[in-house]
DNA sequence: CTTGATGATTCACT
DNA sequence: AGTGAATCATCAAG
């Protein structure tokens, strides 16, 4: 046993022969069994054998974007001149606006390189170590106990282990495309200076106004309904309740001006739900529980186009603009408060 | 450069 | 903690 805890501090040639002599030693069988039953007593086998191996939802999210930007998914030529050649030969573009996307896929095509160069070092370590790994441990199943279900463990946990490298990888990937894309071309300084404000997608913004103006009665998406539409839209929670934030006390300002926004969200919100089944976002939060706005409840598809004067307001807000009982400045009109919910 | 739009930040309030 | 309101900072169009 002596023998065996000082192996290490052998050099390796001395260690491998002191290893065979082992190996060979007539005590092995006996000291194979002992380890067997201290290893069956200590419950060692045992442990932890859920073996969790749910993707992680991070590492999805990042798949997509990269997926998203093209630098994951299938190559799509060969480098850099294949990216020029796509910026020039992409439809009918203005020559200075394609020049300025030719940067951008240069940078682009950089960035993918770098991607795939890393990861292809990252996996190459990654089965290098397991590999190796698995050798250790079958070397030393000769002697001591070591259940194939064992070594299955240890290569999980390697797995996960190698995937947090894998996550920051993909991580910084996104940030480099995400300062690159935006303004499709961005001096390289703008990496320090990260205080700058973005317009959202115009996906993301649809998203959003779909929900606010849906949910117009009560557009105070609970936290649930935040983190879906982050998702949906690619943005964060918070960027979720910025936005909403800004929306609810901007329309509650100028009503007549988003007037029209309106109509056209509340068209399109109708046509989904006419079109029934699940719609991308959730369902509803407005606390009246039912599920009944065909058109009635937060939409109001009625109201004629209004041309900046007040005239016809939707019902879910009042006429000084107060969704709920907060603080109401002076109203002067009629008190009609009460919880704007279900208008009907 | 001016101006309007818009995302973020800050502060007070409940 | 979530929100309204004011304000700042930046973007984008003219």
């Amino acid at each position: 046993m002596q023998q065996i805890m000082t192996i290490t501090d052998q050099s390796l040639d001395e260690a491998q022969a002191k290893k065979h002599a082992l190996n060979c030693h007539r005590m092995k069988p006996a000291l194979f069994s002992v380890l067997c039953e201290i290893k069956e007593k200590t419950g060692l086998s045992m442990r932890n054998a859920q073996e969790d191996e749910s993707q992680d939802p991070q590492l999805v999210r990042l798949d997509n974007m990269l997926l998203a930007e093209g630098v994951a998914g299938p190559e799509k030529g060969g480098g850099a001149a294949a990216a020029v050649s796509a910026a020039t030969s992409s439809g009918g573009m203005s020559p200075d606006s394609s020049l300025e996307h030719s940067d951008y896929k240069i940078k682009l095509t950089q960035i993918r390189g770098i991607y795939h160069t890393e990861l292809e070092k990252y996996e190459q370590a990654c089965t290098e170590f397991t590999t190796h790994v698995m050798n250790l441990l079958r070397e030393q199943s000769r002697t001591r106990p070591v259940t194939p279900r064992e070594i299955e463990r240890m290569v999980g946990i390697i797995h996960r282990k190698f995937s947090t490298i894998q996550t920051q990888l993909k991580q910084s990937t996104c940030e480099a495309v995400m300062i690159l894309s935006p303004a499709s071309l961005m001096p390289v300084i703008d990496l320090m200076s990260q205080r700058k404000r973005r317009n959202f997608s115009k996906q993301a913004t649809e998203g959003l106004n779909e929900y606010f103006y849906s949910h117009l009665s009560n557009p105070y998406p609970s936290e649930e309904a935040k983190e879906e539409l982050a998702k949906s839209c690619g943005i964060t929670v918070s960027q979720v309740s910025n936005w909403f934030g800004n929306k609810r006390i901007r329309y509650k300002k100028n009503i007549g001006k988003f007037q029209e926004e309106a109509n056209l969200y509340a068209m399109k919100t109708a046509l989904v739900v006419r079109q029934g089944n699940d719609s991308p976002h959730t369902p509803n939060s407005t606390g009246s529980g039912s599920f009944s706005l065909s058109g009635s409840a937060d939409l109001f598809l009625g109201v004629p186009p209004v041309n900046g004067d007040q005239a016809a307001y939707p019902m879910g807000v009042q006429a000084n603009g107060n969704w709920n009982g907060r603080n109401s400045p002076p109203a002067g009109a009629s008190p009609h408060s009460d919880h704007s919910d279900n208008s009907d």
